[in-house]
DNA sequence: TATTATGTAATAAGTTTTGTTACAATTTGT
DNA sequence: ACAAATTGTAACAAAACTTATTACATAATA
């Protein structure tokens, strides 16, 4: 994770949760984040496969959450965002001919999935309610 | 982490685990993971600094390990190669105009700090040995 | 029907990561 | 002393990834 995605979808569910029974709109979102709104929107599509929230178009149109933050964990954000693995990508091309090079990926595929599966646990015991609740 | 160099130190330090009281030449080790020799000095470079590796210069130069394999925790390898936090960055510019813009950044350093000390507190419980001595 | 949103493609700009070349400095063996 | 081999780095190139921007079709409302 070398990027924003995590922190932006945060943002932005918070936002959502802060304004309940709101249609918000990506442009208003994106001046809280200062980001482009269609960073935002593409975001929002991610969040919406996800079932974290809906989005409807038109005039007044805009997203809300899908669902009570206490029951949105964070490790379902977590997923819905991030594609890398926490200790960062593999080697492609180790050579086949070193005992070392031919085996590491597949070790370190072991170490890189319980790191993964540590940090998903963590993220589930906490809920976008818990995150949001601490905003005045 | 969205880069190998996580992978790459790992695979070093197994390599030197491997050939205990070798001078292992970082054209050797590239040879292994099958990436430019520079890029293994540059990582064997760091790993020195975190008092990991020692590297003599020079014919019949190369690298060893610096300390036993079962005194190598891992946590150790990642804070010297990995400078980012496990869930991302942040958004450097929101709106302190909002109240969710105005926080957030520091509600997330809370969750994000955390996070990252889970992750070393679990790499901690993991030395290079329990790693290098599933290769053959 | 005019207006206002989403959804998404295409592209550009910026940043990060990895690869490559080059060469000074160092160490060893002869 | 000298040749050979290696580290340590700088400089730059290439590739990949991330974010910003423009554009516009589609949809929904008043």
């Amino acid at each position: 994770m070398n990027n924003t995605r995590f922190a932006t979808a945060i943002h932005i569910l918070t936002l959502l949760d802060q304004h309940p029974e709101v249609w918000l709109t990506s442009e208003w979102i994106a001046g809280s984040i200062n980001v482009n709104s269609v960073v935002v929107r593409r975001e929002l599509s991610v969040l919406q496969e996800a079932g974290l929230v809906i989005s409807r178009k038109g005039k007044e149109g805009g997203s809300m959450l899908a669902k009570p933050s206490q029951d949105i964990a964070l490790d379902a954000v977590y997923d819905a965002v991030c594609h890398t693995e926490v200790l960062g990508r593999k080697n492609q091309h180790t050579n086949p001919l070193c005992p070392v090079g031919k085996q590491i990926n597949t070790k370190l595929d072991d170490l890189f999935t319980e790191t993964d599966a540590l940090l998903k646990k963590f993220l589930g015991t906490k809920t976008l309610r818990d995150f949001s609740q601490q905003f005045g």
